[in-house]
RNA sequence: GCCGAAAUAGCUCAAUUGGUAGAGCAACUGACUUGUAAUCAGUAGGUUACGGGUUCAAUUCCUGUUUUCGGCACCA
């Protein structure tokens, strides 16, 4: 996938294109003002406040038509540069441009703007030399956004499109886009029977059928097993609380508004759990501890409800009751260093196993600005966010330091990915914590005798199971590795008058080998059966027949193969035992 | 939540300017007894998401609601 951004020559045309976009919508919308038209991965887009008037779909060919005649007219494009003043005064009947004008630093900025027929704008550049050189774009899509982003704001037109040097790349771009949506794991999800919703039982709240439960218990199993060996401790806690609790915490100020409404029985009033920590603290509390006892690391597939927005909800990638793959490390000031490099580590080592390659770190840092957001303590902070700063070069993963994004608790080291289709999001997360485990005053027992309060590292591998198994779903294209898949195995008779008998020894010996096999003994040809069970992306397809009954053997064909191979059955079994355990991809 | 779009059989989609819904696949029945991505024939399947309105007549036009989709905002 082509990132416009990184291809400076393709950087440069696309802005340009946003010029020749705006250049058209001036002349269908004579009232338009302008606000910003970005470079970004996808392409460019522009914003625009049309008064009253709203972009509709179709304009969007409407305005592609103007810029081809645009195009065609191939006027030359002039920069000229301005004095502050001379800016002011040419936009001042234009109140965004003065917004971004009196922005600017008079002394080290040299304002430009660009010119090309009836048409200038403010703009930094660079530019193509003429508009003849925009010839081969597409609007993609366009929606409403908020000026500067923030919902108090009004809401601009925002119009996006790619631009590419030849038609070709145009049409290669546009088709790699639609095949990103096959891939989409609302599609797959459907298509593969891994999960369902339903209008009765409520939006974002996601029913796991049968397929997608055995997913999940591998995973969790998975994940469970990784973590036991690494001295976690699991719990079960209930995915409800007092609202004192949260209260407490500090998480009822910051996030009652995503919060499910609080219910009141017999004078309590209690709260659908957001999340864990506060439950986890409690169980830190419900014993003294030894400075020797440290690190304790209490983990929970644990199961929480946010009232996220409508407009958030996406198959179950966001809803709005996920479970987390959640622990929390509570551990000495000396513990924070390796007990992050271990938490790093195993995400590391799980992404590997997993085949997952395109991720990045993001450290989450507080915007010191922010004065509303954040847990008070400027030395609490400088030292999370340089102890994690330290074990991240120690171990040399490179990362991008992102102001205002931590949690109001602490700063935090995410992976962040990307999906089929939409913004990437985080898959997992460690955070580290000085503040909660103050909030509910917990302490251990140092050597000296003193109390201490130790320090909690938040950390989710699997960020929750719903969203890792869409983002898996959409990494396979729904052809799990053997251990994930639902189905295993799928045994077909060639002929049921001849084959089943010995079809279905074989489907026995394979079930109680505790594999997940199904006999397919319909009266059907071998030809439709194998379709069914390619498109059911099952990574063995067994065929039984004459040969196979006469030599005690089976014949398989591996998913994405076309191959078909013959073995003795204690083969093929020791095989499969092999590729499960080592958790091989099926393909790639 | 905000801006825009969509909703037709279990699934994927049709239905000419408003004239009371069709196909393929799946399901069911029967025939075929099959060697690697669809055997043939038949049957059944619908309050066109839900409510209200305009009209002689609404899947089609208007309107409210719900859900979904593309973005924006949000994401402990």
């Amino acid at each position: 996938m082509v990132n416009f951004k990184e291809d400076e020559k393709l950087n440069i045309l696309n802005h340009s294109c946003a010029h020749l976009m705006a250049q058209a919508i001036k002349h269908l919308y004579p009232n338009a003002l302008f606000w910003v038209g970005p470079v970004i991965a996808e392409g460019f887009y522009y914003d625009v406040d049309l008064g009253d008037e709203v972009i509709h779909e179709s304009d969007l060919e409407r305005i592609e038509k103007e810029m081809k005649k645009l195009s065609k007219d191939g006027k030359r494009i002039y920069r000229e540069e301005i004095s502050k003043s001379d800016a002011l005064e040419r936009f001042k009947n234009d109140p965004y441009k003065i917004d971004l004008i009196s922005r600017m630093d008079e002394e080290n900025t040299i304002i430009s703007c660009y010119t090309q027929g009836d048409f200038t704008d403010l703009c930094r550049g660079p530019h193509v030399e003429s508009v003849k050189e925009i010839k081969h774009f597409k609007l993609i899509k366009h929606s409403g956004a908020y000026w500067k982003g923030n919902s108090e704001n009004k809401m601009l037109q925002r119009i996006y499109g790619v631009c590419f040097y030849t038609e070709e790349e145009l049409l290669q771009h546009l088709e790699i886009l639609q095949e990103a949506k096959e891939r989409d794991h609302r599609k797959l999800g459907k298509e593969l029977n891994i999960f369902m919703t339903s209008d009765l039982i409520g939006k974002g709240l996601p029913i796991y059928l049968p397929n997608g439960y055995i997913i999940w218990e591998e995973l969790e199993k998975y994940i469970k097993n990784k973590e036991k060996k690494l001295g976690y401790k699991h719990v079960l806690t209930p995915p409800l609380g007092n609202v004192q609790l949260y209260k407490t915490s500090g998480h009822w100020e910051h996030y009652k508004e995503n919060m499910f409404p609080k219910m009141e029985v017999e004078g309590e009033e209690f709260v659908l759990r957001p999340m864990n920590c506060p439950h986890h603290m409690m169980v830190y509390d419900n014993q003294i501890h030894s400075y020797k006892d440290l690190p304790i690391r209490i983990g929970e597939i644990a199961r929480d409800c946010r009232f996220e927005a409508s407009g958030a909800l996406k198959g179950i990638e966001r809803v709005r009751t996920f479970c987390q793959n959640d622990a929390h490390l509570f551990v000495t000031r000396e513990q924070i260093e390796s007990e992050f490099a271990s938490v790093v580590n195993l995400i590391l080592e799980v992404y590997k196993e997993l085949g997952i390659k395109d991720y990045h770190f993001e450290l989450s840092l507080r915007d010191p600005e922010d004065k509303v957001k954040y847990y008070k303590d400027d030395d609490m902070w400088n030292d999370a966010e340089n102890t994690l700063r330290k074990v991240l070069n120690d171990i040399n993963i490179p990362y991008l330091e992102k102001i205002g994004e931590a949690a109001f608790y602490g700063p935090k080291l995410d992976v962040q990915v990307r999906p089929a289709v939409g913004n990437e999001y985080t898959l997992s997360t460690c955070q580290l914590d000085f503040c909660l485990p103050m909030k509910f005053d917990l302490h251990y027992i140092a050597q000296d005798g003193s109390k201490k309060t130790p320090v909690v590292l938040h950390r989710a591998v699997f960020g929750s199971l719903d969203r890792f198994i869409a983002y898996y779903l959409e990494e396979t294209k729904g052809a799990f590795p053997m251990w994930l898949s639902p189905v295993q195995l799928n045994v077909i008779p060639v002929n049921n008058e001849y084959h089943l008998e010995y079809a279905k020894s074989i489907f026995g010996n394979l079930k109680n080998g505790a594999f997940r096999v199904e006999l397919d003994d319909r009266e059907e040809k071998l030809g439709y059966k194998m379709r069914e069970s390619v498109m059911k992306k099952i990574p063995y397809s067994i065929i039984i027949g004459q040969k196979e009954v006469d030599n005690k053997t089976i014949s398989y064909r591996k998913y994405g193969s076309e191959d078909t191979i013959t073995v003795s059955y204690d083969e093929f079994v020791s095989m499969i035992q092999k590729e499960i355990e080592e958790k091989k991809l099926l393909h790639k």
